[in-house]
DNA sequence: TTGTAGGCGTTATCAA
DNA sequence: TTGATAACGCCTACAA
């Protein structure tokens, strides 16, 4: 005699999605085996094969990746936390970091934290009660509450840090060199004969804004050059931080800056314009992180490119290798910035000293 | 006597995340109970209430959203497919989509069709087996094949075309009025002098792409100048393409050219500059799309911006009214788009004549 | 090879 | 007010 009857849905009605169910009974088959040709796992003859198929196309079965991720806790998504997408730094690093995951069947939640404490803390809740797989985290410079580190813990997740360390976060972390960067930096604007550079520094919470600045400090130093703290600015990374930071710098009348962002490079040339001060005639400039976009208008900036895509692509191969469990061991991988001399530097005007190393021109 | 305990979870091992289960048994109360706390639905006497709280806290539960999305058949998730998020005019709409997402509960799953329908394809199927509570598409131009009209059809999640409408898609749209932009651009280039205007246009497979030819040829009559289609080239608003369309129309010695985005006019003005003309002195320009980082580098666009923030925001806004049946019928949204004159268009240069409005300048 | 039934962690419907 | 208990749709031992 039947047991009672799964499902008392009323065929035809209302038409919800159909289910697996729907399937092996229009099969005249198990759902053992309807998952079992979906999954392409367990033998199944080829009778029941075909049926399956053909019940599957009847209907416009597709799986609900929602149950299936219930069943194998596992969503197949992963959790990105930036801090704000419309910064232009970022598009290229989701980009890559979509396509990545992508190709190995994974989704990506894209959340923007606007650098601020309490959204991360959302968001990061937010994403371990989605179940994601796994977090790639541009983290906000606030410390983990214990609470946040507890919640971390427990939750298997794993996580990637994206351009900035956290001091305590035991985790795979994927940056530039950026100590280096502002080495070269500097030692290119030094070649080239400026003395007096300036540097504008982003949020010394910010670990990579740290590094930037031991690149400027260290790079003087191996130059000879003096520091003079009149010469230094601690903007945000934003434009408005840099027109700020034009402001305060350029009436001391610097040789060179290094600024060591884009979006405050803008609000630095912007400052430059109102105070009627040129470049690269009155200052040479370098500036970090490069576009396809900047190649034909002027000043031509000189820049420390930052591989954005290669940051994206490696985050998720990290996390990945996580979630798959190939590695245990937090790892740091740290990609290699690249000088791209164009003309803002100066030097066009200045260089007739020495040759330098050009990097490739975009 | 007791039924079969439902489960046998060896409590401590292994730790697993908490359920709504565990936290019944600690607060000694049903899930009912438990569930009724966390959502704070139904009475709950205070007694039950407090209990419920203190075990939530102990065992630092965290309820699982996928459970309760399948139970509740909503995931609170929208799907955003967008032709590439590394293209400057996308994070804005973007980061505005997800700003207004978070805000009303829903997080964002965001996906890069590059443009191909096969890839829009996939990314569309996966979504609705996420079964995303709604989708944002900005469409290939490719048309949906039957098999995706009628997955979209069985499949309740509402869509909103972004930017691009798709015939046959009976749906809510975003998008901008881009016949009156080029009004706007060729009546200005028209207004300072240009006789000979050309034109870039994006592929015309694409329907703002078709709006902005019309609104070019639309204001050429207006003005009564001849078009030529010598001046006129299509491009697919990717910097390559701009360059093309430079290294073309350029020897014919146009006055002026409005390049309908901003990515062929990065390509456009690098021809130029390999050609050895120079804008504004040799040919105006207009372009599509405007930036805040446009504004300190020579020459300055004027530029038709295209709202973006609104429309990530209105595109949101549009498909929660769909999501929780506010609205029924399909609606279409046209923001309008704003001059904003800088000096690649030559106007300080030919235009001694006639005032003219001019749009906040970034 | 195929089927049965229990579990994944919620919500929701009834009774009690 | 609470508590059992059936969905939700899928996977997967374990049986047959």
């Amino acid at each position: 005699m039947p047991k009672k009857v799964r499902r008392t849905r009323m065929a035809g009605r209302v038409s919800k999605a159909p289910s697996i169910y729907d399937v092996a009974r229009e099969a005249r088959v198990s759902v053992f085996t309807v998952s079992a040709v979906i999954n392409k796992t367990g033998r199944v003859s080829a009778t029941l094969g075909r049926r399956v198929e053909a019940a599957i196309h009847k209907l416009n079965y597709r799986p609900n990746l929602l149950a299936r991720s219930l069943a194998k806790q596992q969503t197949h998504t992963l959790g990105m936390v930036v801090t704000d997408i419309a910064n232009p730094f970022f598009p290229a690093i989701v980009r890559a970091a979509e396509d990545a995951a992508q190709k190995a069947g994974y989704s990506v939640l894209l959340c923007n934290s606007d650098d601020k404490q309490d959204k991360e803390a959302v968001y990061l809740e937010l994403l371990l009660s989605k179940r994601v797989d796994g977090i790639i985290l541009n983290k906000t410079p606030a410390p983990l509450s214990v609470a946040q580190r507890r919640m971390l813990d427990e939750a298997k997740a794993p996580i990637v840090l994206l351009m900035r360390t956290c001091p305590g976060l035991k985790t795979d972390v994927v940056q530039t060199d950026d100590r280096q960067g502002a080495i070269d930096a500097i030692a290119h604007l030094a070649r080239i004969g400026h003395k007096r550079i300036a540097f504008v520094s982003g949020p010394l919470n910010v670990s990579n804004a740290r590094a930037r600045r031991q690149g400027y400090r260290k790079a003087l130093e191996a130059f000879g050059l003096e520091y003079d703290p009149e010469l230094t600015f601690e903007g945000d990374y934003r434009i408005e931080s840099g027109h700020r930071a034009g402001l305060a710098l350029l009436p001391h009348r610097p040789d060179a800056v290094l600024v060591t962002n884009y979006l405050m490079t803008v609000g630095f040339m912007s400052a430059a314009d109102e105070i009627g001060m040129r470049c690269p005639e009155d200052f040479g400039l370098v500036s970090f992180d490069d576009y396809p976009w900047l190649g034909c208008f002027r000043p031509r900036l000189t820049t420390i490119e930052l591989p954005k895509y290669e940051l994206g692509d490696t985050a998720v191969r990290l996390l990945l290798e996580r979630i798959q469990g190939k590695r245990t061991h937090p790892v740091t991988v740290t990609l290699l910035p690249q000088l791209r001399v164009r003309e803002s530097c100066g030097f066009m005007l200045h260089s007739r000293r020495e040759p330098v190393a050009v990097g490739e021109n975009s």
